[in-house]
DNA sequence: GCATAAGTGGGTAAAAGTGGGTAGCGGGTG
DNA sequence: CACCCGCTACCCACTTTTACCCACTTATGC
């Protein structure tokens, strides 16, 4: 059971490719070959899946309906947004020059560990949305726990 | 296990020939034969499927009754609209201009990879049907997904 | 403090994408 | 029936992008 954790700091070179940090390879499982998907993730930010994390998703994708609009519309946009890529020899992945844009990526990005997934952040972006956050942590924890 | 996925920028030559992205091939099943079904796809955009997968189409499409008018439409527009083609030498398959007309396509185009099919847009169609959407992706993926 | 691993950057051969010419086939017409 | 025209499939040539390799710098751990 992969469970990513942590922040890291790292950078975009100008062929799009990102370093996948030591401390989270160390939890990718050998049955992901190496290979990640990259897609499109919530409030602008970037989502990256091991393969077989990413076969999950697939899997209740596949459930839907093909013809309800609106999940005609989430599949559509879930999967046009998708790379995938395989780490090149220094453990690199490639990222699509469309999602760079689309989360606003320059060279600086804040890789995320989420659990079961990798968000690549714009790290301004990042600060702005938690500053946007109505609520504090605290109250957020409260909500969310309710214990 | 055949799975498109991406979103790519190509271009249909003055003869209706269009690349099929190689990060698409890929997933082509050789049971396929090099072969695609091009046919009308939902929302004014065309559908590409390799021959194995338009075969698991055809099965259910059979299954249809033969006295129902409205099964009887169905069954008309889609194999009406559909053609065959075969790769050439370039990877490329050759789309009628009937297809091309039907889904408005000149010479720019977006190639979608979802699941099992391809689908072939008009980039500002796309993006026309984008914008449309009432709810945000946020939105329609908690309602979809509902968690 | 040194050895090794991790992160970054760039060059190059191969693959992918695009465009055009031409021969052969089939359909239509005089 | 012969000829002409247009369409298609195949071939070739060119440009752009990608993937792989190597080299260097920085960080980590013993």
């Amino acid at each position: 059971m992969s469970s990513f954790k942590g922040s890291y700091e790292y950078s975009v070179d100008s062929k799009g490719r990102m370093n996948i940090p030591a401390r989270l390879r160390k939890y990718v499982s050998p049955d992901a070959n190496d290979t990640f998907i990259i897609t499109r993730g919530y409030e602008q930010c970037l989502s990256v899946y091991p393969l077989d994390e990413w076969n999950k998703l697939e899997e209740t994708i596949r459930q839907l309906s093909p013809t309800n609009p609106q999940h005609r519309f989430y599949t559509r946009t879930l999967l046009a947004n998708a790379i995938e890529s395989q780490l090149d020899g220094q453990s690199r992945i490639t990222i699509s020059r469309e999602l760079l844009q689309l989360a606003g990526i320059e060279n600086e990005v804040l890789i995320l560990g989420v659990l079961e997934r990798i968000e690549v952040w714009n790290p301004k972006t990042y600060r702005e949305y938690q500053e946007k956050q109505p609520e504090s942590y605290e109250n957020i924890a409260q909500t969310v726990l309710q214990k």
